[in-house]
DNA sequence: AATACGGGGTT
DNA sequence: AACCCAGTATT
């Protein structure tokens, strides 16, 4: 019952005024409208989205609408009551954005409370030290994720006053703000009716609409979100891809018999998709990379380079110095560390850090 | 287009 | 131990 005041919250602020899910039945506004003349050829040629009409009996633009409406209803009953659900502020959504980014749900979630209670506005954030930013992001990894978004939220101080852009096109020029994340942020913190894929909604949307054997680019990806996009509603719209995506229609085994998109989608009854091969992580450079952010992170004032490599890995010695002295570049390439001289020997730190103070 | 980038829960 | 995850930037 709570979770259903939230989504009646969300629904009011969104400005749908639509609480009856009979109103979707009529609403023409759901699917795009395609001529009798577009349909035929579809059919006659065959194409993918053809193929699906007839195997379930429908036309595209029927099982367009009909998956809108399915989807959307299923969300409002099912969604999980995620903390930047609770919010249209573009900076919460922002920090929920990034954090999300590569990282699951449940991960994120003690994170995201922490981050936001330690720099509750963007101009917290901006005006906060970047080590204490590296330090409080923690062990969610990416660590780059942490000196992107205080760069960002200095440009959105600097920049635009405090006050994010609330265009797609603007926001993607923020550091660490890809394609996906503008799209997200447009959608969720301003209402725009914006189509964007993230790993989730291309699953979705490439099973329900083009079958299993599908593999389609990035740039079918883009046409086929925005060819489905309901006129309105884009906000639930999204988020339902997202979350039918993350908890019925995942990668290794969908649940098709609890699908609200049962007798809707072409993949139904799919195989979960192979597994994929990725390289080891323990002893690997980004392995390293991490474990080193982590000695920083208790250590404010810095580390001597040698002490730093026994802190990081027992076998460390004098003849792994340049290794570590390359590691050590990269990140700091990446602003997540600074290299300094002092008492001529090298001392690491993360940046911004008290020590550099003096 | 391919690759680097973290870390932890799940299988 | 391998795999997966609300991606982005760089080469």
């Amino acid at each position: 019952m709570f979770r259903a005041r939230i989504l009646v919250a969300v629904a009011e602020q969104m400005d749908s005024g639509l609480s009856e899910v009979g109103m979707l039945d009529g609403a023409a506004s759901w699917a795009g409208e395609r001529t009798t003349s577009e349909r035929l050829s579809m059919r006659r040629e065959g194409s993918a989205a053809g193929q699906v009409a007839e195997r379930l009996g429908q036309s595209p633009e029927e099982q367009i609408r009909a998956v809108q409406r399915r989807l959307v209803d299923w969300y409002r009953r099912e969604a999980r009551d995620l903390p930047w659900r609770r919010t249209r502020d573009p900076y919460r959504i922002l920090v929920s954005e990034v954090m999300l980014q590569q990282t699951q749900v449940e991960r994120v979630i003690p994170y995201y409370e922490v981050f936001l209670a330690r720099f509750p506005t963007v101009e917290a954030l901006a005006s906060a030290a970047l080590a204490e930013v590296i330090a409080v992001w923690g062990g969610l990894g990416y660590n780059r994720r942490a000196v992107y978004l205080w760069r960002a939220a200095r440009e959105i101080v600097e920049r635009w006053g405090g006050r994010f852009p609330g265009e797609r096109r603007l926001l993607e020029r923020l550091p660490g703000v890809g394609r996906y994340t503008a799209g997200a942020v447009a959608c969720f913190a301003f209402g725009e009716r914006v189509a964007f894929w993230d790993t989730n909604i291309a699953r979705v949307l490439r099973r329900v609409f083009l079958g299993p054997e599908a593999r389609p680019g990035r740039r079918e990806l883009d046409e086929l979100a925005e060819r489905v996009l309901p006129l309105d509603r884009a906000y639930e719209w999204n988020q339902a891809l997202m979350e039918l995506g993350a908890r019925i229609c995942s990668a290794r085994r969908p649940r098709c018999e609890i699908c609200p998109l049962c007798g809707l989608c072409r993949s139904v009854g799919t195989e979960g998709e192979s597994r994929r091969r990725g390289g080891r992580f323990e002893g690997s450079r980004r392995y390293y990379r991490g474990r080193i952010v982590a000695v920083l992170r208790q250590h404010p004032r810095g580390v001597p380079l040698d002490e730093l490599g026994r802190l990081v890995r027992a076998d460390y010695g004098c003849q792994a110095r340049d290794w570590l002295r390359g590691v050590l570049e990269g990140l700091a390439r990446d602003g997540l560390v600074e290299l300094a001289e002092e008492r001529g020997e090298y001392v690491a730190r993360l940046p911004g850090s008290e020590a550099t103070e003096r």
